[in-house]
DNA sequence: TTGTAGGCGTTATCAC
DNA sequence: GTGATAACGCCTACAA
């Protein structure tokens, strides 16, 4: 592993001055002589470029970092499979961070920055924070945020919109006949949950249905809350006739207790998820799921931070990425692609 | 958005030299009084320093980067996991290349190791071409391989044992009274696929049941080839009391294909998927399935980079993670954590 | 067309 | 202790 060649060890070999070795190794007009010296010299050196001093010269690296709370969780990835070719086609290296779900850790990734390791920055925060909002304003390099950020904030921004997701479930099931839709959220103190909670109150309003707090029940994000959550639920009101769940994982939660409960899906009980993950095509019956459209939200961050790094300033933007219902067999078992399979 | 500041500019504001500075930075003995000056200086002046400048001296990036085909693949994911502390925790940054299963794609990435904007690699590589080899011994940073390099090669090297795995599922299944047990493989001229059609022979043997041609399908590493495979060996052996799938994604078609054919499971067909992926536990019945720890090879290989990156020079080493069999309702019906369901 | 020289921001080696 | 000063490897005026 012997220490790598550089343009000095080329020009030396070649002849020439390391000026014309640059020359040629960028291709700007050089005598054919002095290109053919140097090139021979590169290959017998088996030459690479020094990325880092590069770097430090142009100031740029070519480097484009993402930041989010968890690697494993589905929906980030989901938003990294389309932010990585993306940026790949641009010529840009990905740098990932997993936060876990620290706030500190996030701050410290707005921070390093100015480290100038990276030309850009795109990131899910969790909340929001005034150290956030600072740290931003002062950031030495473009950042992309996926996520709220209040009004009049100076970073491009991406968002969805689980309010109308959620009408477009409840929309769904009334349309279906459902009467009886209960709601499994998760934490009202957090972002998703408030939203999902106010979408699931304006949609029955706007189909015509009263809001009824015995079909409501917060639990968390996960399967085992969401079994716990439905089994209450159903305790509270036995002939519900549909299931919203805030998360793909709850819904699952949920078609373990209906089934155990000998309750059939979607015939006694209709089941949606949200986040349309892999699980949802992955379940049985599979799932009916609202996609907050992270693939796409991970996309036009990507391309809202090229724009950025190869164009030059203007005004910040905000996109909001509107959801999707992915109809499968938890709500509408018969014309399901597997449709010969049933539950009993 | 203005240019940062840089030691030079601490050092004007602070009346000291630029090497005052740096000293203070990098916490080397100072006198109490130009500390003070120093640090107030780069605190007013909201000073970072400069990773890539810091980089050339040093030669040393902080960055390692993981290669593999697809990162949307669950078992890079769960490698993808394990590495990302481990490296956070020894102060790396983690650079991602998702070589989209283009062999061009990873001697690209090995060559860029010349490039020195990593201090190491992690590499799961498709195939082991005579290209990679040539690439990796003239590597000019220390590579981890996870999967099959060729004896001898100069390279850490991380291993998973199918083989092993295979004979684990065979073992359960028989001990669960099955005798007559299929195999839907996936491409036999890819690695996992020939590992998975010799341990299946062997694990046979081992039990002392006979070989038999009908019992084996082969198809492709997904769902709707694996629904294809197992319609045609129902066809075929209608009898058939076991069904081993060489990953999960084929399980879960079998599920599907069994499920529409009114077979029970596990009573009338048991089903063991491979690689024990998040779907597995999403299906339903939930699917017992060989764990080629993925998540562990991640780990050893992480472990194996810092020790080099830290450490010196060390006869290279090649690691084996042992498969485990993970047990669900697939397999075991009546003893699975949501026993109270089942099928019919 | 080519070479000399200066600078990108740090670190580290010297004398003082 | 501290301050010049020389690298690290590359790019790029500017001069020849």
């Amino acid at each position: 592993m012997a220490d790598g060649p550089t343009i000095t060890t080329i020009a030396e070999r070649a002849g020439v001055s390391i000026a014309s070795v640059s020359r040629v190794l960028n291709g700007l007009p050089t005598r054919q002589e002095t290109v053919r010296k140097v090139m021979a010299a590169a290959d017998e050196l088996g030459y690479v470029r020094n990325a880092v001093a590069r770097s430090l010269k142009s100031r740029r690296t070519h480097q484009v970092a993402f930041a989010m709370a968890d690697v494993g969780n589905p929906a980030y990835l989901a938003m990294l499979r389309q932010i990585q070719p993306v940026l790949k086609a641009a010529g840009y290296r990905l740098v990932l961070h997993s936060t876990d779900a620290v706030v500190a850790d996030e701050i410290d990734v707005l921070h390093s920055l100015g480290e100038r390791y990276v030309d850009g920055l795109i990131m899910v925060p969790l909340r929001v924070t005034e150290a956030h909002l600072e740290m931003l304003s002062a950031a030495r390099a473009p950042v992309v945020i996926i996520g709220q950020v209040p009004e009049g904030s100076r970073v491009d921004n991406v968002r969805a919109d689980s309010h109308t997701g959620v009408g477009l479930a409840i929309d769904h099931l009334h349309q279906l006949g459902r009467r009886r839709i209960g709601m499994i959220n998760g934490p009202l103190d957090t972002v998703p949950g408030a939203a999902r909670a106010a979408g699931y109150r304006q949609a029955l309003a706007d189909v015509g249905l009263p809001y009824d707090d015995d079909l409501v029940q917060i639990g968390d994000f996960y399967r085992a809350e969401g079994r716990h959550a439905v089994t209450e639920l159903l305790a509270r009101v036995p002939d519900v006739d549909a299931l919203l769940c805030a998360n793909d994982l709850i819904a699952l939660g949920a078609l373990d207790v209906l089934r155990a409960a000998g309750k059939r899906v979607p015939r006694d009980v209709a089941v949606v998820g949200m986040d349309d993950t892999d699980l949802a095509a992955a379940s049985w019956p599979s799932l009916t799921s609202v996609s907050l459209g992270s693939a796409e939200r991970g996309k036009v961050a990507a391309e809202l931070l090229l724009e950025r790094l190869q164009g030059g300033d203007r005004e910040p933007r905000l996109v909001t990425v509107p959801p999707r219902l992915v109809v499968r067999a938890s709500t509408a078992g018969e014309s399901d692609a597997q449709g010969k399979g049933n539950l009993e």
